[in-house]
DNA sequence: TTGTAGGCGTTATCAA
DNA sequence: TTGATAACGCCTACAA
């Protein structure tokens, strides 16, 4: 590798005005700049970041961890959070939860965003402070240095429901998720909250399990299937889940709507295509701004408040009846 | 931030005892050890990355260079990537073209992938070297020091054109994608190759054009909709534009696939759902020997010899018949 | 078993 | 306008 040591013997002048060259220092002369930029050319020197981060100690760059390469609307997050980034001139970098605590460092990032349940959260909290913020997104934390950026599960969900209940729809299936997440306990709270609202309940038959893949979703679907009451309708804790389900209702001869509706949670690209209601999450919207915040955080003008942000339910035809009829759900 | 001079300070010893100790070299006694790693713990100390990098200079991270987070299938690439470099003991960091450069260096990462066409080739042969090796995704590179993964476009799409000739299809349509990108050139020169075999060849009016977004999929087969004689297939040179057609002509009261037919490239997720034949491409799979690849050329077992692999047509019955009839297209 | 000293590549300070 | 020197945090000979 060529150093500025090198560039500096080829130039005939010292490392520091190598340095100063390339750093734009205005004490540097015209003719010895030029030569030190003519042979950093030649020679394809490379600025080592490394070093460079050792002396100042600060990046400008940001770091994203994530894992979960399957969810595609992770994508619209990151596209928010690269959007903002370049907006404000920093760099981003993303890695797994395996990796990131090594890069949660301010040699080589000033602040993180955190999307990714592997993530412990006492790293997060070891990691995080004024120095280092870090931006949580779905996990709840009182910190100072991390800051929680929450979705509204509980509003949406409960509006998801109403409107389910005012459809007409009685008898209610719930997949669930992950049962330890805050997310899937938050969907199921409210879910069950309005239910007990309007007298109804869940029967324990309908309370089924998934962990958030399609996969599990067709076989939820199955095993509902040997039930002997079908429920009316399935709110599913997520899009994938729900996507396996429709597949095994058809399979088994299942109209949908007609003989079995179903909701999702997420609104990812297949949803639009298959006409499910689902709750349509603004990814991009979360990225963007839980980026704003980190920055805000970083140059030391944000606070370590929670936010909470707001979903809405995608109402459509293809999965759920407009009107089921109040009293005789199966005469369609 | 706490240094190893701090923790040697407080252990009443060294900083190379603190070192020492905290890389488990043989000579720290047990004791000595003991209190290190106990206030290592209590002063919360994190080792700076960057500083270890400097001496060693190695630092088993690979980074993953692409931006178009629009694309959902570029997620089955970085799945891939991701399981072969846990598979293999090393660290993945990804990022976009705009701050690659800087990350492109062996102070931080030992090697690249590049799949962002809007990294210059110019700096991919700047960096690669033997010692910083370079594996590229479609595109073709001649280097010591960078490796060219690339997709045998030529011979899948021979097949696909091939397989719709058979199945009795005549009048052509191509919509292609970015023009000086080298694989739309390719599908093209397949695609025009095959027809001429056949003595058949592509309307100028057929000759469709777009950028590889839905929107231009959709817009030029608006444009295809005012010309006097439709084709019997649109053949589009990928995935996203053939959703964009298909849209477009049903908008207008076409059937698809009796009025006209649509293949695409890509195999998207939504593909299946809607029928669509197209060309399935092993993108996991492409990620995972990439990596193979790069670690090989890292340790000094590989060459830089390029690869291609191949693609397969996935036939589906959405979008094309299965048997047009072979003369009289418009019977069905 | 522990400590000292030097170096990795760069930047900042200060002197020439 | 330039150069010498020290410093960033860590590692590694080598000396004690």
């Amino acid at each position: 590798m060529i150093t500025i040591k090198e560039i500096a013997k080829a130039a005939d002048v010292s490392p520091s005005t190598v340095s100063n060259a390339l750093n734009g220092k205005p004490n540097v002369s015209e003719k010895v700049r030029e030569r030190i930029f003519a042979l950093c050319e030649e020679m394809n020197y490379q600025p080592n970041p490394a070093s460079k981060g050792l002396k100042s100690g600060k990046s400008k760059t940001l770091l994203f961890v994530f894992s979960d390469f399957d969810r595609q609307f992770y994508l619209q997050i990151i596209k928010g959070i690269n959007q903002y980034t370049n907006l404000r001139g920093y760099d981003l970098l993303v890695c797994s939860a395996k990796t990131c605590s090594k890069f949660m460092h301010p040699s080589i990032t000033c602040g993180s965003i955190i999307l990714d349940r592997r993530v412990q959260d006492q790293l997060i909290l070891q990691k995080a402070s004024k120095d280092y913020p870090i931006i949580s997104l779905d996990r709840p934390l009182k910190h100072q240095g991390a800051k929680s950026i929450l979705l509204d599960n509980y509003s949406v969900m409960s509006e998801l429901i109403e409107g389910l209940y005012h459809r007409g729809y009685r008898k209610f299936a719930f997949l669930a998720g992950v049962e330890s997440t805050l997310d899937n306990q938050e969907r199921y709270a409210a879910m069950a909250e309005v239910l007990r609202s309007h007298g109804l309940k869940i029967a324990p038959e309908h309370h089924l399990h998934g962990d958030y893949t399609e996969q599990s979703g067709y076989q939820a679907a199955k095993i509902l299937l040997l039930s002997k009451q079908l429920p009316e309708i399935v709110v599913s804790a997520n899009d994938d889940m729900a996507f396996g389900m429709i597949e095994a209702f058809r399979e088994s001869g299942l109209r949908i709507p007609q003989d079995i509706a179903v909701t999702g949670f997420d609104d990812e690209k297949p949803a639009e295509a298959l006409g499910l209601t689902t709750i349509s999450v603004p990814n991009f919207e979360r990225g963007y701004l839980a980026t704003q915040h980190l920055i805000n955080c970083i140059i030391g003008e944000g606070d370590f408040e929670p936010v909470t942000i707001n979903a809405r339910v995608a109402w459509r035809n293809g999965t759920v009846l407009k009107q089921l009829g109040s009293r005789s759900p199966k005469d369609q």
